[in-house]
DNA sequence: CGGTTATTTGGTTATATTACCAAATAACAA
DNA sequence: TTGTTATTTGGTAATATAACCAAATAACCG
């Protein structure tokens, strides 16, 4: 692959990589809906505080969502509106896996 | 979280991670030009041929492209035209990172 | 100040992913 | 049939991810 290409294909990797997982695309629904603080992950998803500040981090390092720190608490909001398109993109796909594996059984 | 939940972004996941590779990345934006060949696509990246084919089995699993084997070869083609614009945002965000990272130099 | 709450950071272990090589399969050509 | 091309499958080693715990930091309250 040439390097030019090799570079933008990493860059745009690395932004799927940090929306790849359960938890963070379940953080970046739940966002669009407005800004969260960090416990407020914790009660919803019961896990670790550490383990939400992580995939917290992971999505601002990857410049998906912004943090605010307010008092003693952390709120975190969507930066970029788009990707919720782009996740009923995704949509699209899972409806179609699921009709293809049902017209298996016709 | 609540096993609805779980299930539907652990099902959204398993796409994005499909995606989250630069390889595959551009494998989906050479693709969306037309079908093409896993031979293509060695020559292209100069990746093992096993290699390639084990990334474009992982996108037809996630159900992102088909593939349609005529004589000796197996041309792969897209099968969900939004992901184009799905790739669209993440290249707005790649841009609105950039841009903050050159004005920490302002 | 001392205690409590919210969050991040560091460390460790388990699991997942990726790339290559070698071998198997499949279609075609001589 | 034998050889060649295209592709997939299986195995293995290196690297990356993710979850938890413990400890550090930071802001607020009494």
């Amino acid at each position: 692959m040439k390097e030019v290409n090799a570079a933008l294909s990493g860059a745009k990797a690395k932004i799927l990589k940090a929306l790849a997982h359960q938890t963070r695309i379940y953080m970046v629904e739940k966002l669009s809906g407005g800004e969260k603080c960090v416990c407020e992950f914790v009660g919803e998803t019961g896990l670790d505080f550490s383990t939400v500040s992580k995939h917290l981090a992971i999505l601002k390092d990857a410049g998906i969502v912004r943090d605010d720190k307010r008092g003693q608490k952390v709120f975190y909001s969507l930066k970029v509106p788009c990707i919720t398109n782009f996740l009923g993109c995704i949509e699209t796909i899972i409806k179609s896996n699921l009709e293809e594996q049902s017209s298996m059984f016709k």
